[in-house]
DNA sequence: TATTGTTATACTCTATAACTATA
DNA sequence: TATAGTTATAGAGTATAACAATA
């Protein structure tokens, strides 16, 4: 079944995500849209992984970038807030942006908060995720057409509660 | 700005993901499909661990339960499989689902590994849990019709790679 | 008093690798 | 040799609560 390893050591087989394996009933979970989610969001993440395992970025990391490079000068609360995660959370990432030389905590009006911006080689950096995200984003929906993905994306849209909701 | 907190002890904000905040701009990431799905994820999963709170299941524990339901006798090999987590994951899950009297594990004709069969009380409560996240399942897509629904249910699935590919 | 960033802590989820018993 | 279930262990990720500095 399993191909065999070559050494005489006996390892973990893989773990991969198949939306749909032969021989299951699914039942219920065929119609609940919030399965279908699910399946899409896992089969995604996998490709992203595979694609950017070279790379020290994760969705989430890649969202942050993106939204500081766009929102330069926002506070690691708001970040938190935009991301939806406790602000404790926030401080290890951007930590981790700045040991990696790709954000700067500068100082701001209320002495209280930091002020995020990315810096030169961030954005230069950001620039090459980027590209290789939006290579990954294009084959992941590569069986749907131009009209059909922002179809996908407007339906998507619907499911998440309005900010007055 | 926030709602003052009644004892003197100052607490974490609650943690929760708003889809769109108001005056960030999100750049490229409204225009990824990976994200839409995403960001669907986060309030959908928001949505049932709010409404399932009470009980002790999640989106993963639903899942298990009704694959073991509907392919009565299945490994817990063959369960990893179909959820796409690793063998000893499913060890805890079974566990977990064999203490609280909802799953059985049967001896089979391979002797190396056990038949999964959901108890009188497990056909039970998932009856129950069906009810309560299908409740959830219209709520969340509340603002598709069942038309929608179905499209929509059709894009998601064109993002998960077919078994041969 | 409230808020920002921070830290300490704990909990969940998950993967990997090694072990055992079977095949 | 290979597979099923198990265990031990470790690494993410994340939440909560408390603290110092500042508002």
């Amino acid at each position: 079944m399993a191909v065999s390893k070559r050494g005489a050591e006996a390892k973990s087989d893989p773990v991969h995500f198949n939306a749909r394996i032969e021989g299951i009933d699914y039942d219920v979970l065929d119609d609940l849209v919030g399965y279908a989610v699910r399946r899409a969001q896992l089969s995604i993440y996998e490709d992203f992984a595979a694609t950017l395992a070279a790379e020290d970025i994760t969705p989430q990391r890649f969202s942050s970038l993106v939204i500081i490079e766009n929102n330069p000068g926002i506070s690691q609360t708001k970040l938190a807030e935009v991301m939806g995660i406790a602000r404790s959370g926030v401080v290890s990432i951007i930590d981790r942006f700045e040991k990696g030389g790709l954000v700067e905590r500068h100082a701001s009006d209320d002495r209280r908060s930091y002020s995020l911006h990315l810096t030169r080689d961030g954005k230069r950096q950001l620039k090459r995720y980027k590209k290789t995200v939006l290579d990954h984003d294009h084959r992941i929906a590569q069986a749907l057409s131009g009209a059909e993905k922002k179809l996908l994306r407007d339906l998507l849209k619907k499911l998440c509660p309005l900010p007055g909701a």
